[in-house]
DNA sequence: AGTTTTGTTAACCAATTGGTTAAACTATAT
DNA sequence: ATATAGTTTAACCAATTGGTTAACAAAACT
């Protein structure tokens, strides 16, 4: 039979993904995992191998769908504007997909961080130079405030990114539900860059 | 004898600082902290008696010096725009300070939100509403651009915490040294104020 | 000096955990 | 029906790891 999408290995990635992304690849337990799915421990290892294996599966299963939006983001030659718009609503937009993948990336990233990096973009990486030049031709032509582009690009990712990081912290000290952070994130695909704009405009 | 800050006590907390940032709390082993320590294993356990009390010793340490700090930025009667500087100084000079106090919370808010928040804080949060009201207030008096006070202070947060957090993408990505890492978030300490103040005046 | 307290270690223990094996069950193909 | 390939399980294993014990060394105190 040919499977449809094998639903043994679908929800064992589920289950996967939930237990990652709360207790970190460390802390889950194949057997928690296998719980969750409602399946022996043993057949995790049927399917996957291993707990390395399992973890780079669910893992950059997400992220390598982000990847090459974020590439084609920053490389298109669109004017600096309606770039910042683009790739904040990349960000922003992956990140309410997969609320986890920021959360797993820092925790990775802050591991290993060579070989982290290297995986994360297939030792393709997004063009940031570019930008940064694209930012300077800009600030040299007169056409926004000075500004040094690598400030510039922090300020845009962690505008887009952060708040996702510290959801627990912004919904417990602001006092704001779950929904009403959702909603604030959706406006932030408008707010940041129209921010962003508003700082850098002459 | 009376102890000057008990070396080996001293020792233990600076390695476990160290691993634990590194690792984070599941990913390190007491074995590993030991050795880093130059020390025994079980003289682990006799001064701290066990890896959870470690934990929270070498983070709370590092944080509870913070959250007055922080409290108190948030709680002072001056202008906004003053808040905002003395706000994006002590978050910066704080993950200047201490680099893996960012990545810590991120992991650790994101495993026992309720519980870990309280913790952070004593109960004692800081002022946050006091901050968006004073937003509020700027806002209707026409002072500055309307902007609703969460995404204000979201996005001061942002600034300066994220780029700590992914510190080792910035430097491979961007192709900067540490030195120039560290200047960067120096700069910060002014270029974030300015950033977020030149967004939102009139 | 001798006794107690504190600091330190090697060896050990029990529990957890990632991973394996061999057997059983299911479904498809012949 | 029966062989075959794929799926699932219970039981097991070896390694790691947090934590303990008992003995020993070094101060501190009397």
């Amino acid at each position: 039979m040919v499977n449809k999408t094998n639903s043994t290995e679908f929800t064992i990635l589920s289950a996967a993904k939930n237990i990652f992304s709360i207790k970190g690849k460390d802390g889950a337990t194949m057997q928690e995992i296998a719980d969750q799915a409602g399946i022996n421990k043993a057949l995790l290892h049927y399917y996957f191998r291993t707990k390395d294996l399992l973890f780079e599966q669910v893992f950059f299963e997400e992220v390598k769908k982000f990847s090459p939006i974020l590439k084609n983001a920053i490389a298109q030659e669109v004017d600096l504007y309606q770039k910042i718009h683009n790739i904040c609503e990349a960000y922003i937009l992956m990140a309410l997909d997969n609320p986890f993948v920021p959360v797993f990336v820092v925790g990775e990233i802050n591991k290993q961080p060579d070989l982290f990096i290297h995986k994360l973009f297939d030792g393709d990486f997004p063009d940031f130079p570019l930008l940064a030049a694209q930012i300077k031709k800009e600030v040299d032509a007169g056409k926004i405030k000075p500004i040094q582009p690598h400030q510039l690009i922090m300020n845009m990712m962690s505008m887009c990114i952060f708040p996702f990081l510290m959801k627990p912290m912004f919904v417990v000290g602001m006092g704001i539900d779950k929904e009403v952070f959702q909603n604030l994130m959706l406006q932030r695909i408008k707010e940041v860059p129209k921010f962003i704009i508003d700082s850098i405009k002459i």
